[in-house]
DNA sequence: CTGAAAGCGCTTACAG
DNA sequence: CTGAAAGCGCTTACAG
């Protein structure tokens, strides 16, 4: 089967290929007369231009990488939404926002940071939920790809990031409020001496927490704070068994690791015939669709991944079109929503 | 910033281009030394070939396409995990698989599928939950670029399919044991004479349910079937809100429509006062991990997603690379998961 | 085992 | 407003 090209579409349409080329690429300086009359021959031949020659001729790819470190994850899933209905509405890179994971390995996101920028597979990339190095970020730079980073603020790099701090904040405070004293937090990582491991909103999340028990007058003790590393209901069973074998019964607990690891806790409690929320009260952070449904159900501080996902999205798109002058670093109000199990 | 290309990595190694570029793809007659020194010299000088000009060079992108009406779907999130794992397995296309969303629009999903084989944007494609017409089915095998289909069944494709009808047979013949007299069945839309619309995965579903029916004496009720379209918790609410209104007063109800749909019905049951499973048994079809933690838990029919992914990248492969002689059709086995529900 | 050369299908700076 | 021509960076068939 011949492959049509731009060739045959001039030869058709009786003008050059760089004629039908700018039809193609929007020039202005194109009659409607010519320009009507070449999108109807394209169309009658089913013509679409290569895109891999495109790509090559303007010398990268005009896609927009979105790394993370798991696709296939409710976060991602919801960011990704975000970022796809803003593209639909604004009719640009519809079919262009390229996921790519580093699974959680040095070695993958390494070379996968290092491929998209040499082999020049994207324009513009947003990262969520990653640690680059320094190094790479200002690589970026140097060759004009920008970056936006989701959950992470660094140099040299646009930013989205939930106001985390608040969020752990407005939780911790509302525990205090119902006269919890042994508040403890499970939490991500958030030592940022050990950088690859660590959780930028980990340590935010962390410092609300610690915030408002200064505030109030409660003293902070690193025995009630767990650390989480894999964000699952099994690890929130672990962690809360955790605090229990340490004696130190809990009457609440932000799960600042998340509304997975708050199903886990949930669960660990019952079995120790704790009841929730009289014996123990139980945030989650995330509120993901489903923690209205549970049992009971999960009062958790809310981070909408769809503002994320758009926000992420204007950002790369204004900053591939050179509109932002300047670093920009924007802040999502989380939103404390009120159910059953604290 | 000079980008660094074939030609300085040749001139370095004191080669030629093509060797550099044998070397690359993994021609078997260069020597070891050789090989050895231009990998180095690659690594050493971060280079990477210009991924847009090795497909351009190739004559197509060397890609996979994944097409589905929403990424950021539980299902498509849990299929495309099963493709990830496979593919970092066998460490081909693991950040060559390239998601795209027809978002529920006819027009969207045709421009796509035209666009991915004109532009040739792919050198396979899996298609997840499509509908697509036979004419371009026919025309991408013309193209020599394979298909195949998840959750649908067509002339030259291949497929992965969970057995939808066994599946729904087994949750069927569980509430007609457990004494349920008026089960109801919720289900996509079946009628294959609307094409667009239709779900292969539903037709299937509803046989199933109506086979248990015959084979166990209880006669079969149109209107003990609702139709789900969003497959969402809301339109699970409403539609057994409908049973109720037409006076039907389900004793079991089928959620072939997904777990969704059943944490909506056991919501508006609820709401009508029954109890579950005392007054009504629900069966979700999907087993999503929060199945299991929500109130009551949920029976429902488990389709590995993680299983349905896996195959479709191990299908999709090796018809890329020439092993398949004829279309294959896999079938997973589902899994009736008992729980409190029903 | 190695390299010279043609070719892939676009874009774009430039001349007219 | 239009087109000829150069060029983008690879791959591959072929000659040696």
């Amino acid at each position: 089967m011949k492959k049509i090209t731009i060739k045959d579409i001039a030869r058709i349409a009786g003008v050059s290929k760089s004629t039908v080329s700018k039809v193609m690429n929007n020039y202005p300086d194109i009659p409607e007369k010519t320009r009507k009359k070449i999108l109807e021959i394209m169309k009658r031949y089913n013509y679409y231009p290569f895109e891999s020659a495109q790509m090559f001729s303007k010398g990268r790819s005009t896609t927009i990488a979105f790394v993370t470190h798991r696709i296939a994850a409710q976060f991602t899933a919801g960011v990704l939404w975000g970022i796809e209905e803003r593209a639909l509405r604004k009719g640009k890179y519809i079919h262009d926002i390229i996921p790519y994971s580093a699974r959680y390995d040095l070695q993958i996101k390494n070379e996968l940071l290092k491929k998209i920028l040499y082999a020049r597979k994207a324009s513009g990339v947003i990262m969520l939920a990653m640690n680059p190095d320094q190094k790479i970020i200002n690589e970026y730079k140097k060759a004009g790809i920008p970056v936006v980073l989701i959950e992470n603020k660094m140099k040299n790099a646009h930013s989205v990031n939930v106001n985390n701090r608040k969020g752990a904040y407005m939780a911790t405070e509302y525990l205090i409020k119902k006269g919890r004293k042994r508040i403890c937090l499970i939490c991500g990582f958030y030592d940022k001496k050990r950088y690859y491991e660590y959780s930028y909103a980990a340590l935010e999340r962390k410092a609300g927490y610690e915030e408002a028990l200064k505030h109030y007058g409660l003293k902070y003790d690193e025995r009630y704070i767990e650390i989480a590393y894999n964000y699952t209901i099994e690890e929130g069973k672990e962690l809360f068994s955790r605090f229990m074998k340490k004696g130190i019964n809990p009457d609440g607990v932000l799960c600042a690791s998340g509304d997975l690891t708050a199903m886990g806790v949930m669960d660990s409690a019952k079995e120790y015939g704790l009841k929730i929320p009289d014996d123990l009260s139980v945030i989650g952070f995330d509120d993901y669709f489903f923690a209205a449904y549970l049992n009971p159900s999960l009062t958790t501080v809310r981070q909408s991944l769809y503002d994320i996902g758009y926000n992420a999205y204007d950002l790369i798109v204004a900053a591939m079109e050179g509109k932002l002058k300047s670093y920009q670093h924007i802040l999502i109000e989380p939103e404390l929503i009120i159910r059953n199990s604290a």
